[in-house]
RNA sequence: GGGCGACUAACUCAGUUGGUAGAGUGCAUCCCUUACAAGGAUGAAGUCGGGGGUUCGAGUCCCUCGUCGCCCA
């Protein structure tokens, strides 16, 4: 930038933005740099995103926000810290290496647990990581010094803490639950991590018949079950089964006799009101067993095969979809079938696997949440965190207040090992809270025994829940925890309130009695263009990396940070990207404007401001106020939006050309004013366009510091005198070139015009100007035949040539609309109700609005007439 | 079944205490004017989903209906 004259005119962000994104990953922007300035902390911690996956837009999102407000707390002042880090992603990371394994010929198994854990530590190193990289492209300004990994030291003793607190406090436990069982992953998965989704499907009448003679018909979805049956359930207040309750019915193709038994649960008209109870194997009859203490037995293996002695012979070892179709086939042959027809049931898939979700009944750890939502909840109802939008709160409230125990454990080996020992006879060993580190089998009070450690590991949102506090040094005391921790603000979509921002807030509360966050920013989905959710099997997904190679990644940011309004979904539409890049041009150009005129127009000569100086300066700090309110407010399209007016509408349509003619008689108040006036610009929408703000602050100020850590700029006072007088500037001025432009002629062509009216005089005073921006020569007068342009305290006559048609047309519109107006507002001031009741503020606009349409009116009638 | 969101110009969307509707794109006319054609000037374009209510006044508040989407059970 050293060479104003050379610089292409179309600004190329390619040949920008890596060096600056090396800047700031090779020297972070860390919260040390501002620990002088005396304003405290700001501290974001990143959404980890997967360690091995690739940056999507919900990311762009996340990280284009977070950054956006970052920079502008660091430009205030704080000592902002962005924390950057990762998450190892249990089942995702897990069956990508065990893909990977498979096209080997081999399994997890094959290699043993060590063996595999080191081949999806070599697998994390080799792709890990990348999507940091990518985070850097955006321009995120993390201090890269304090980057973590849920799986890292650090953080792996602080999932280990949390565990014990939980355990020694009697909040996790060992339970039988019915728990989801993805037959595919081969673990557990929490009921967060089921979709349930309606699907085809039948729903089969079968007989049962009773030990006293006869039957009894029960529907059922799912007849493979059968074997497992203990129990037909009826509603005690049905009088069609009534007398049966507490005979025995016999479960078809075998030989077992279960109890009928009467259970408020049981829909009355659903199929034929009875129910078979299978605890093993459904949550309802599971919790209907438990009210009878009946038995539970399975007979659905990990496989989803069916298993055990309860199956007869040609059932057993059969696939359970498989199964269902054969057990049809035999009741049906066996005339147990009584009927067969469609209906859709709500099957649960699994989120990562996509496979139905078996129920099965299985002994695993949970941790019981309700005395923990509890603190959560007394923490809202201290105000001690804030939604963004608002009506998220609601939401998270309901789900805490209905907050169901969690199944932490997974049946992987990729994750935080679960700090638990079993003995022979099956008691479980936790360690101290006092001795954390120190593993049961270590342990000489219990080396009398034999301990098995719990082969499972926690589920990976475990540890995400910590992820506030473990990253800034947790269980420990650390520097970096007294300062950083509660961190300010939370970004993330709404999408995952439950599975992480919950979790956190939970956990902070629990472990840190604080919570982690005072607010929440949520934004929206990012959907494609037609509305619809992306997604891998719609292949449907769009690159953020590609927008960012085509456009540069300030028109990414500056479209991102745009559209993130209200916590909307946003629909992809490749305009807004066309926007930013135009912007970054236009920005450019501005400053390639500035700079060349700098260069050639530098004198001692004194000046004094001329009126669009003192006008740019008025604007520039209602700006300023406006901006910084956006920003404080986390409403970044709104201050996108200001930004993006302020610089393209007033600084260079109207500045830039009201300048040319001061600078051209080398008024070196105007050259100030634009430098000034762009480097303050510069600062305004450095949060979100980064790159370009600091390449051109740099070439403008020639400053060793970088525009990351200048101060923000203070609004100082309005002057409204400049800005009314310079409006009618503008309205004069516009009035002409649309006289101009109805009548056809040419740009270049000069013409003259008469001025009348209270702001007459004031164009006079700024004649040169009027003539440079309106190519019109204006004098006092109101001449007899003319054709004239009416703005509010203006008239602009000229002399009527060519075709007056399109002109005619016009005028009469404006009248007709200025007399709809004029009634309107009699109307209005006629009415009691208004001018008692209103706002005499309002009333008294309303007066002033009335008499200016009247007068225009006036005048565009005598001209009108005057015309013939 | 419960809850939430959306419906505003041809398209994609803004619109903070209720006070005469805005942007980008597209469209029309003109212009390569020494920052920028990724541009400039001028202009056209909306019964704010329908209905009802509150109010002097409703895109904005209340009720209701419709369409679409999402979440929870």
């Amino acid at each position: 930038m050293t060479e104003p004259k050379e610089l292409p005119k179309a600004y190329d962000p390619q040949a920008v933005e890596p060096r600056w994104a090396r800047e700031w990953a090779q020297n972070p922007l860390k919260p040390e740099l501002n620990a002088h300035k005396g304003k405290g902390p700001f501290t974001i911690v990143i959404p980890p995103p997967n360690v091995t996956g690739n940056l999507h837009l919900g990311h762009a999102l996340d990280n284009t926000i977070i950054d956006t407000i970052i920079r502008f707390k660091r430009m205030q002042g704080y000592e902002a810290l962005y924390l950057p880090g990762t998450d190892h992603a249990g089942i995702t990371t897990q069956v990508l290496v065990e893909k990977e394994l498979a096209q080997e010929g081999l399994s997890r198994h094959d290699l043993g647990r060590e063996k595999f854990l080191e081949r999806v530590w070599a697998f994390k190193e080799k792709n890990g990581g990348a999507i940091l990289h990518q985070l850097r492209r955006i321009g995120a300004s993390c201090d890269w010094s304090r980057e973590r990994f849920t799986m890292d030291e650090g953080l792996s003793r602080a999932v280990r803490r949390a565990f014990i607190e939980y355990y020694h406090q009697g909040l996790a436990y060992r339970g039988k639950r019915i728990v989801n069982w993805d037959p595919v992953a081969q673990t557990v998965v929490s009921d967060l991590e089921v979709n349930v989704e309606p699907t085809p499907g039948k729903l089969y009448t079968l007989a049962y018949p009773l030990a006293g003679g006869g039957e009894i018909q029960i529907a059922t979805v799912r007849p493979e079950t059968i074997f497992a049956d203990v129990a037909v359930a009826v509603n005690p207040a049905d009088e069609r089964y009534r007398h049966l309750i507490g005979q025995k019915a016999r479960i078809p193709l075998t030989e077992r006799y279960i109890p009928i038994i009467a259970d408020e649960a049981v829909l009355m008209d659903f199929g034929t009101g009875a129910l078979k109870i299978t605890p093993a194997h459904d949550p309802t009859d599971f919790e209907i067993g438990s009210r009878h203490h009946l038995e539970m037995p399975s007979v659905i293996d990990l496989k989803g095969c069916l298993a055990g002695e309860l199956v007869p012979e040609p059932f057993r070892g059969l696939e359970r979809f498989e199964a269902r179709k054969r057990v049809v086939q035999a009741l049906e042959e066996a005339g147990h079938l009584r009927e067969v027809r469609d209906y859709t049931i709500a099957l649960g898939y699994s989120d990562r696997t996509k496979a139905p979700v078996e129920p099965l009944l299985l002994e695993q750890w949970f941790v019981r949440m309700k005395p923990v939502a509890q603190k959560v909840l007394e923490g809202l109802d201290r105000g001690e965190m804030r939604f963004v939008p608002e009506r998220w709160e609601k939401v998270n409230r309901d789900w805490l207040e209905n907050i169901k125990d969690w199944a932490i454990a997974r049946q992987l080996w990729w994750g935080h090992q679960i700090p638990a020992w079993y003995d022979e006879e099956g008691n479980v060993y936790v360690p101290d809270p006092d001795n954390p580190d120190l593993d049961c089998d270590q342990d000489p009070r219990y080396a009398h025994l034999k301990l098995r450690r719990d082969e499972d590991v926690f589920d990976t949102w475990f540890s995400s829940a910590l992820w506030p506090f473990s990253t800034l040094g947790w269980p420990e005391a650390t520097p970096d925890l007294k300062k950083h921790y509660p961190t300010d603000v939370l970004v993330t979509g709404y999408d995952i309130i439950f599975f992480w921002v919950a979790r956190m807030q939970m956990s902070g509360y629990q472990f840190t009695g604080r919570a982690p966050f005072h607010t929440i920013v949520l934004h929206g989905l990012y959907l494609d263009a037609k509305g619809q959710k992306m997604s891998k099997s719609k292949g449907n997904g769009i690159d953020p990396l590609e927008l960012i190679d085509k456009y540069g990644a300030d028109a990414c940011r500056f479209a991102w940070d745009y559209l993130a309004t209200g916590g909307q979904d946003i629909r992809h539409d490749e305009r807004r990207y066309e926007q930013g890049r135009n912007f970054a041009n236009k920005l450019y150009n501005a400053a390639r404007f500035v700079l060349m005129n700098r260069q050639a127009g530098r004198s001692s000569a004194p000046a004094a401001p001329t009126l669009a100086d003192r006008w740019m300066v008025s604007r520039l700090n209602r700006g300023i106020a406006e901006i910084t309110e956006a920003y404080e407010a986390f409403d970044l399209g709104r201050a996108a939006r200001l930004v993006y007016e302020l610089v393209w509408s007033e600084f260079c349509d109207w500045y830039l050309e009201a300048a040319k003619p001061a600078l051209r008689e080398g008024n070196q108040a105007t050259l100030h004013t634009l430098e000034s006036t762009l480097a303050a610009l510069l600062k305004l929408l450095h949060p979100i366009m980064p790159f370009i703000t600091s390449e051109l602050y740099e070439a403008l100020t020639g400053d060793t510091t970088q525009l990351a850590l200048q101060d923000w700029p203070q609004a100082g006072a309005r002057d409204l005198e400049a800005e009314k007088a310079f409006e009618t500037l503008q309205a004069t001025i516009t009035a002409t070139r649309n006289l101009r432009a109805e009548l056809g002629i040419p740009p270049q062509q000069e013409v003259a015009v008469h001025l009348e009216g209270p702001g007459a005089a004031l164009v006079m005073e700024n004649l040169a100007l009027f003539r440079f921006l309106s190519k019109a020569q204006a004098s006092i007068g109101s001449p007899e035949k003319a054709i004239a342009q009416v703005t509010a305290n203006t008239t602009v006559y000229l002399k009527p040539e060519g075709d007056l048609s399109s002109f005619l047309e016009r005028q009469r519109k404006r009248l007709l609309e200025l007399e709809k107006q004029v009634e309107q507002g009699q109307k209005k001031l006629a009415n009691p109700g208004f001018v008692e009741r209103a706002d005499p503020a309002i009333v008294q606009a309303e007066r002033e609005r009335l008499a200016e349409n009247q007068a225009q009116l006036e005048r565009i009638r005598q001209n009108l007439a005057r015309l013939g």
